[in-house]
DNA sequence: GCGGACTGCTTACCT
DNA sequence: ACAGGTAAGCAGTCCGCG
């Protein structure tokens, strides 16, 4: 019965549509839509009814002139289209009046203008309105996105050419051009990707729901005590995060292709080889492998799964087309590097097959591919992204291949293969290929979908179509949600470098050369072992610092001549105390509302597994972009780049710890250690914790808490290097060698063995035993590594990421890069990102692929010296030392 | 010509 | 394409030294 309904709703690519190939669209369409009659060949109407549906994906089609929504129907678990039927066109701002405007020939008589409209907006780095020009166009290419001949380089160049007659003394400037169509309109509609919609008689409207409403009541309650402005904020937050989200309907893609020399990855642009396998793993469970007809292949015995559906095909061309009704079927395709290679390569591969433009489900870009009906997520530019690795999947993985992530998030590797493709037989293939795609597909699966749901709110967040928001950095994210709210309340977005012209410089010197500005505190340590350990920290302070001292570019350093009093200590700058900043409201309200309702929503256990999976991933995408709210101004690459605003933040950062350390001291604490938002107080009595939190909380206006407690914790004379057991016997490591990842696993097996030892450790007696234990661990190993006894090769290598392209390495040669040039020599295609193993060997260049290397050429004393430096960061703090550990034993060993 | 002191480069980590 | 601060190891350079 629900196909009868979506007749109504004709799902339609219509940017396949043109006047030559109207058949091949319609017949993809009826694929879609399951019925071979009836449909329509003109242009279908989008549909004019449709259930409440995602919005998901957003773009702009060059042959209507129309920004197009895709919606995701979750009871059909369908993508249905909706067009812009509102008029909405592209525009930017000018400060030139019309009459000055009538005077450029080049703009007048583009083709792409429309007219002109006067508007009145809020300049926010001038503090008042401004009369500004909106130039309403038909195409956005005609404001930029080209070349030349655009409007917003033709303003700037034509003008002076026309100023002196105008008599003019005014720059002509040009706002807003550089903003995509599609999230203009987005903005200017308030329309949010991610939320639920409907389309009642062709127009598209939000949908409520109570129950989510009631939620919503709730929060605002919760949230009393602080101003409305910002509860007006929190409020809309937490809408786009309360709401629930759907099921994703999805299916995860990998293909091979067949490549005459095995170590050289076929080109996707060039496609000159057969796509030879292809695989597809759904969330509805088909696990379907496609394989091409090759002379001499072996079908091979290796076992498959029962419910793996093979398909044969003869023709490259009907194997292509099996995998674009799978393209065309899934609301979702998940892809591992689909956009530089697996749908690449297919779109190329079809064209060269003489299979038509308009028959390919792929829009292939200069950087991404995207789908005609569905939204492609390319699972590895979003676990690349820094902030995702980090933050979200707290770097358990270290390399962004699909083996090393699969292993690291689900526990399933990718399959060794020994042979190149040509050589395997069809079972191995389909082994191999299937294997690729259950990963992909798992990897959004695991964690109550953990990947799919992050994609979500951060596209509700950001107000960004879930392709854009899985591809961009978290930089992209803030910027686009303060765009966002800079439309919503009729202010002027900035350019660029008006904001750095007024406020880009910076006052104090950093520590590190080259860098900017002054950063963080990092406190001393006392070295040695020190039992009931209090850690107090500030919870996200440079977003509370953010919120407090009404931080944004456009208050710090403004026109104001009262607010100059109002300076940031350790700075010259000064804040604004007339007018809210955007960043502040904006920032302070997403902290607050993580703070105080989602960190403590994820913990509730009296809340439904479901529902506190849901919180738990909201408030972990929260943190993600609060982490990085500071940073953003900071970063020269960020659209409102203000270094005064970062460095304000570090700078009112460091005040408040010092204040803090004072106040300690004052109260008779002893403070072991602190970085840049937290301080370790050595066996502090409850009172003295209390005081210190009511003396912050009044003085300094933010929140302090105790954010752990270790049983006890051990300090070297280093910063950033501790380890801390707490009272569940939980040891957190930090910054010590023996937790890098770089480092062989021969010696973080003796590291991880003591820091077992380390956890049983209940009281100072105790130590004592397991003082003689680590010894003991410490001696084994440094034996063991003399006798030269070791499993496998592979666990003395190195692990060190290549960071550049192996030629960019000019001014000195690391020696994973000697290694990694040994190997490039050995025919093994190197690129900047790849994991570099290598073993230290005796002969020269001293390094080694372990891939190439032999036992005996192993240089012990190197590994003896890499065991000690790891080890004496914990034993000096112990009262050990690494020589004695080791004089003693060849004492013994001489006594035999 | 050699070795120690030093600086700079690179990576991995902490907050 | 978020920031600055810290540690470690190695590469390369400078300087003194019969």
């Amino acid at each position: 019965m629900a196909q009868k309904s979506l007749l109504e709703y004709a799902v339609v690519d219509r940017k396949s549509v043109n006047e030559t190939e109207p058949k091949t669209l319609v017949s993809s369409v009826e694929a879609i839509i399951g019925e071979k009659k009836g449909a329509k060949k003109d242009l279908p109407e989008a549909p004019a009814n449709l259930p409440p549906s995602y919005f998901v994906s957003a773009s702009y089609d060059g042959h209507l002139k129309k920004v197009l929504i895709k919606l995701y129907e979750p009871q059909s678990e369908k993508i249905y289209f909706w067009y812009d039927n509102t008029g909405h066109k592209p525009y930017c701002f000018t400060n030139l009046s019309p009459y000055e405007l009538e005077k450029i020939d080049r703009l007048i008589k583009h083709e792409g203008f429309d007219h002109f409209e006067l508007e009145e907006k809020y300049d926010p780095l001038l503090d008042r309105n401004v009369k500004v020009t909106k130039i309403v166009v038909n195409d956005p290419l005609t404001i930029g996105g080209r070349p030349q001949g655009t409007i917003r380089d033709i303003i700037p160049e034509d003008f002076p050419k026309i100023s002196e007659e105008m008599a003019n003394n005014e720059e002509a400037k040009v706002w807003e051009a550089r903003i995509k169509y599609y999230q203009c309109y987005i903005y200017d509609r308030q329309l949010y990707p991610g939320m639920i919609y409907e389309i009642k008689n062709g127009d598209l409207f939000p949908v409520k729901l109570e129950k989510t409403e009631e939620i919503i009541e709730q929060i605002k309650n919760a949230f009393k005590d602080i101003s409305l402005e910002e509860v007006e904020y929190i409020e809309s937050w937490a809408r786009l995060l309360e709401y629930p989200a759907p099921k994703f309907r999805r299916a995860a893609v990998d293909i091979e292709v067949y490549a005459p020399v095995s170590t050289r990855v076929p080109d996707p642009r060039k496609a000159e080889y057969p796509v030879i396998c292809v695989s597809v793993y759904s969330s509805d469970n088909q696990k379907r492998v496609l394989l091409l007809k090759r002379n001499g292949v072996r079908e091979g015995n290796e076992p498959l799964p029962a419910d793996v559906m093979l398909e044969y095909f003869d023709k490259e061309e009907d194997l292509l087309r099996a995998v674009f009704d799978v393209l065309l079927e899934y609301p979702f395709i998940l892809t591992f590097n689909g956009d530089d290679f697996d749908l690449r390569y297919l779109a190329h591969r079809a064209l060269k097959l003489g299979i038509k433009k308009s028959e390919v489900p792929i829009e292939v870009g200069k950087r991404v591919c995207l789908l005609k009906y569905g939204v492609h997520i390319d699972l590895y530019k979003f676990f690349f992204n820094r902030s995702i690795q980090i933050y979200a999947y707290n770097n358990r993985y270290r390399d962004v291949t699909l083996d090393d992530v699969g292993k690291a998030i689900i526990g399933v590797e990718k399959i060794r293969l020994e042979k190149g493709f040509g050589e395997l037989s069809y079972t191995e293939l389909a082994q191999y290929c299937l294997r690729d795609s259950e990963i992909t597909f798992k990897l959004t699966k695991v964690e109550d979908e953990l990947a799919m749901k992050l994609i979500l709110v951060l596209a509700r967040i950001s107000s960004m179509p879930m392709e854009d928001v899985s591809r961009q950095g978290v930089s992209r994210w803030i910027r686009n949600f303060m765009h966002r709210e800079h439309r919503r309340r009729n202010m002027l977005i900035p350019n660029a470098e008006d904001i750095l012209a007024k406020k880009g410089k910076t006052a104090t010197t950093a520590i590190i050369k080259g860098k900017k500005y002054k950063g963080a505190i990092v406190v001393e340590p006392v070295p040695g072992v020190h039992f009931n350990v209090a850690v107090m920290d500030f919870p996200s302070l440079y977003p509370s610092i953010i919120k407090v001292w009404n931080l944004g570019y456009q208050s710090i350093l403004c026109p104001h001549q009262e607010c100059r009093q109002n300076v940031i200590p350790g700075t010259p700058h000064w804040v604004c105390t007339r007018k809210r900043a955007l960043e502040s409201l904006l920032i302070g309200s997403l902290r607050d509302l993580r703070v105080r309702w989602y960190k403590l929503k994820a913990k509730d256990k009296s809340l439904p597994a479901e529902l506190r999976s849901w919180y738990s991933i909201t408030q972990g995408a929260l943190k993600v972009i609060l982490n990085a709210s500071y940073g953003v101004f900071g970063a020269a690459t960020f659209d409102l780049y203000c270094p005064p605003v970062a460095e304000a933040t570090a700078a009112i950062g460091r005040h408040a710890i010092t204040q803090i350390l004072n106040k300690a001291a004052e109260l008779g604490i002893q403070v072991l250690y602190g970085d840049t938002d937290s301080i370790f107080l050595k066996n502090p009595i409850k009172e003295q914790i209390a005081e210190l939190a009511r003396w912050t909380e009044h003085e300094l206006k933010m929140s302090i808490d105790v954010d752990k407690v270790y049983r006890y914790a051990v300090f070297s004379s280093r910063k950033k290097n501790y380890l801390g057991v707490l009272e569940d016997g939980t040891v957190d490591v930090k910054g010590l060698t023996g937790k890098k990842k770089h480092i062989p696993i021969y010696i973080k097996n003796a590291f991880n063995e003591m820091k077992e030892r380390l956890a049983q450790v209940k009281n100072p007696s105790e130590f004592e035993k397991a003082k003689k234990d680590i010894a003991n661990i410490v001696r084994d190993r440094y034996m063991r590594l003399k006798r030269r006894e070791w499993e496998n090769l592979s666990d003395l290598a190195f692990h060190v990421v290549l960071g550049e392209e192996l030629y960019r390495y000019t001014k000195t040669t690391p020696q994973h890069v000697k290694a990694a040039k040994i190997l490039e020599k050995n025919g093994v295609e190197i690129r900047a990102g790849d994991l570099i193993s290598f073993v230290k060997t005796i002969k020269e260049p001293h390094v080694k692929p372990v891939e190439l290397a032999t036992n005996n050429e192993v240089d012990i004393d190197k590994y003896i010296a890499y065991l000690q430096s790891t080890f004496e960061q914990v034993l000096d703090a112990l009262g050990l030392s690494f020589d004695e550990i080791i004089g003693l034993t060849k004492l013994e060993s001489f006594l035999g």
